[in-house]
DNA sequence: CGCTGATGGAACGGAACCGTTCCGTTTCAT
DNA sequence: ATGAAACGGAACGGTTCCGTTCCATCAGCG
């Protein structure tokens, strides 16, 4: 479809798609820091000299896939909760195996590689935050939000403790999970009037 | 110290102590699946083969070491927040950069390798849970906490939020951080009383 | 139809690790 | 003191992975 004109057919479309699935499966299976290239390549059907030609390194080839990850469905069901509930559990949301396995497996390379952190973070991130900063906007318009929280804070809620909970007690999400900490968290913060600071310690 | 009577003095104090310190120093730098036994030995100056003479493989010795982590020291302040910033900033909280490091060397590599997760629950998350855990009891006896929340979703909160954080935002986690999110989030969690629980969507 | 050039696939040298083995030294218990 | 046992350190063969090179094949272009 998107042929380059100046130079012959490089990957294209279906070769691409398949390389990147491929990409995203095998990084889930194992994580980034055991991804093999080779793997990559014969998951593919592709020769590893292909996947050098266009991309230098396994950094980039993983940076790249991560755009293909599917993205959020954005909803308006007109309150807070049925948005927040709604978006978690679509395919794309938090409650989607794909989707926390793959931030699962790049957990532990971020934090010692900042480029591959912030391209995650723009490239998958980004685009999830903005659905969930839409829906907290829209309730504060509607007065479900009350207008002195920090929305910042509100949206790390739900994925934070999903993400918590199947890493660090080996507890897969579910749409009940996601639930509870919706009724029990998110939105008693959003309600709260804030109190007086008080001092640390 | 502890001397096996059978055996001869196998890896003893001192020594123990400085494989220990180096297994979880290089881990925090590199993450479990980079972490090279060689290195270890090298580090702490110790050979390869005392190593597996006493650790079977790289996951026993992880696992070993993991005991090794400063423990948090448990407050009781006389209010849950006092409780929760306290402990959270002290050595062995979620502001210690050693403790949060250490979590996040093991992401990745616990959600392929259920033994490593289970042990590091077991080791090092649930001494630290407890101290929270009875931070809330006694905030509930006080009227502080409502009876009907969940307290095993409030221990939650703050650490699964801080290490949101550090890890896929690269934000390290500061005492003012700790602090806007127990006001902001778990306090007024702690305070709701639950909405009548509605449905699925 | 024949060129041109990217592709899949195989193979390579080199580097990094693994887990083991060996050896000379140190450290205890007797 | 003396012997047994564990030690540190070096080296080993074997495996895995990297990034590159080579080649036969196939697809689009003139």
């Amino acid at each position: 479809m998107n042929q380059t004109s100046t130079t012959r057919p490089r990957i294209t479309g279906a070769r691409e798609d398949a390389i990147f699935d491929a990409t995203l499966t095998l990084l889930r299976e194992v994580g980034y820091d055991r991804l093999r290239m080779d793997a990559v390549a014969a998951a593919a059907k592709a020769g590893k000299a292909s996947l050098y030609r266009r991309w230098r390194t396994k950094g980039e080839l993983v940076v790249d896939a991560l755009t293909r990850c599917e993205p959020v469905t954005a909803l308006d069901t007109g309150s807070v909760r049925g948005d927040l509930v709604g978006m978690a559990c679509n395919s794309g949301g938090t409650v989607d195996q794909a989707q926390v396995e793959v931030m699962a497996a790049l957990m532990t390379a971020m934090h010692h590689d900042d480029e591959l952190r912030a391209a995650f973070e723009q490239r998958f991130l980004e685009p999830r935050l903005a659905a969930a900063r839409a829906a907290f906007t829209r309730g504060r318009a509607r007065g479900e939000i009350h207008p002195d929280v920090d929305t910042e804070l509100l949206v790390d809620i739900l994925p934070s403790m999903i993400m918590h909970r199947l890493l660090l007690r080996g507890q897969h999400p579910t749409p009940e999970l996601v639930a509870r900490i919706v009724d029990q968290v998110v939105l008693p913060a959003g309600r709260r009037l804030p109190e007086p600071s008080a001092t640390l310690s």
